[in-house]
DNA sequence: GTTGAGCGTT
């Protein structure tokens, strides 16, 4: 099952990871997995947000589909985020568009970090 | 008419 291969290999790749205490990081990937929200990097600018939904309504129901926008150009920032209604569903999405072509560029797809408050945004954890 | 790692206005 994609979600437990997912596991095992961020498990992996946060004990890896430098200048953090290794079961810190860990417990970071297994909360952003029991998300069902994908943070997808390296977009076309083009790239809006039926477009988005559009690519990724092949592995569950996308729930949101967002591109984000720079507030004063209005232009995308090259990465969005996908909401399915199951965590199943969105690993899925992972294990099968990470790394995958869209629109000629090549997409980075991953388990959101957890949005959390302006006043908490340098906090790991 | 530009850019290319990142983690979002509610």
């Amino acid at each position: 099952m994609a979600f437990f291969n997912k596991l095992g290999s961020l498990t992996r790749q946060s004990i890896s990871q430098k200048g953090q205490v290794p079961v810190v990081s860990m417990l970071n990937s297994i909360r952003c997995m029991s998300s069902s929200r994908l943070f997808i990097g390296g977009l076309p600018w083009s790239t809006d947000d039926q477009t988005l939904k559009d690519a990724f309504s092949g592995f569950g129901e996308v729930t949101e589909a967002r591109v984000i926008m720079d507030r004063e150009t209005g232009r995308s920032r090259g990465f969005g985020f996908v909401h399915y209604d199951s965590v199943e569903n969105a690993s899925e999405a992972v294990a099968a568009m990470d790394g995958q072509d869209l629109g000629g560029k090549t997409v980075r797809v991953s388990f959101a970090k957890e949005r959390r408050p302006h006043y908490q945004r340098e906090l790991t954890f």
